[in-house]
DNA sequence: AAATGATCCAACCGCTGTACT
DNA sequence: AAGTACAGCGGTTGGATCATT
């Protein structure tokens, strides 16, 4: 390390002469494999590629390494329940990184090339403010859950009835209320869906939604693509007519759901009633 | 078979946060 | 307190590959 270095931080990763850009050759990947296997990155990455004889810099060697060399890493197409969980926790979270700690030996740079090749256009269109984010992550807490995706799951397998999981994908709508009413009160709110958040169905077909209510209580819907509301019933005391508003007045399915026709398409509307309609958050499974 | 456009994905960039000195 | 090294993240790029014409 020159003197510089050592007396003014970081050595440049960007000195063209020197540093080799671009894709790794094979015998570089030997070589940056190699040498970590018999002596690690020796908490020092800057230094590494020099002491393997690698004309690379260190953060390089880095990505590299933890993206492709190590051990146990998977590579390849995702699951139906991995592609449920990258869309859950990177919708939810915001966080590629938590996805990594779910699933196990993926990268979170596949995961990010996995989302935004495959789900990000499933779901354009639909955006979490930073605001609602914070309001799940507060209420994640709440629960005391691990995980927003434990706390879905727990609230979803403690419906009677629902006996597994469905295999999911996760898309996240806001709602907004056009009164500040209170499910508590017995007065239905007024909810309205913003397009584009629900798309025509290509054809008519009856799709089942539970809405998990703020108050976990039930309102079990079957309508049809025009719109209209075949059958409408609520579970407890405060069945959210809000969601009956929706589904008679607003409610075009989305195409996956529309897919899925025949499944239970889940709604979970856990982070607050119509009091806080205006960040609200639902999630729709198919 | 060749040209073209679309898609995928490894790699890079720039930034922030944290631990350490 | 300031500087440094590193990890980690989100965004982006560009070459490779695939699909279509």
């Amino acid at each position: 390390m020159s003197s510089f270095q050592k007396t003014m931080g970081r050595a440049p990763c960007s000195d063209k002469a020197i540093v080799k850009k671009g894709h790794w050759s094979p015998e570089e990947d030997k070589q940056l494999k190699e040498y970590i296997e018999k002596h690690g990155n020796g908490g020092n990455w800057i230094s590494l590629p020099r002491k393997a004889g690698l004309k690379r810099c260190g953060k390089s060697c880095r990505l590299r390494w933890l993206n492709y060399l190590r051990p146990n890493i998977k590579h390849g197409s995702f699951s139906d329940t991995e592609d449920m969980i990258i869309t859950n926790l990177y919708t939810i979270i915001g966080s590629r990184s938590l996805s990594c700690y779910y699933l196990n030996h993926v990268t979170d740079n596949e995961i990010k090339n996995y989302w935004n090749t495959n789900l990000k256009k499933k779901f354009s269109g639909i955006q979490i403010t930073p605001t609602k984010r914070r309001i799940m992550q507060q209420k994640q807490q709440d629960y005391s859950f691990p995980s927003s995706l434990d706390a879905l799951n727990h609230l979803i397998l403690s419906v009677p009835g629902i006996e597994s999981l469905p295999i999911a994908a996760c898309l996240v709508s806001s709602l907004t209320s056009t009164d500040s009413g209170s499910t508590g009160s017995g007065s239905a709110a007024t909810v309205t869906v913003e397009p584009p958040l629900l798309l025509q169905c290509a054809e008519e077909q009856t799709c089942n939604y539970v809405n998990f209510g703020a108050s976990c209580n039930l309102s079990c819907l079957s309508s049809h693509s025009d719109g209209s509301a075949s059958q409408s019933f609520g579970i407890g005391d405060e069945a959210w007519g809000g969601a009956s508003s929706l589904l008679g007045q607003k409610c075009e399915l989305m195409p996956v759901v529309a897919a899925a026709a025949g499944s239970i398409d889940l709604c979970f509307d856990g982070y607050g009633g119509a009091r806080e309609a205006a960040d609200q958050v639902s999630m729709y499974y198919y």
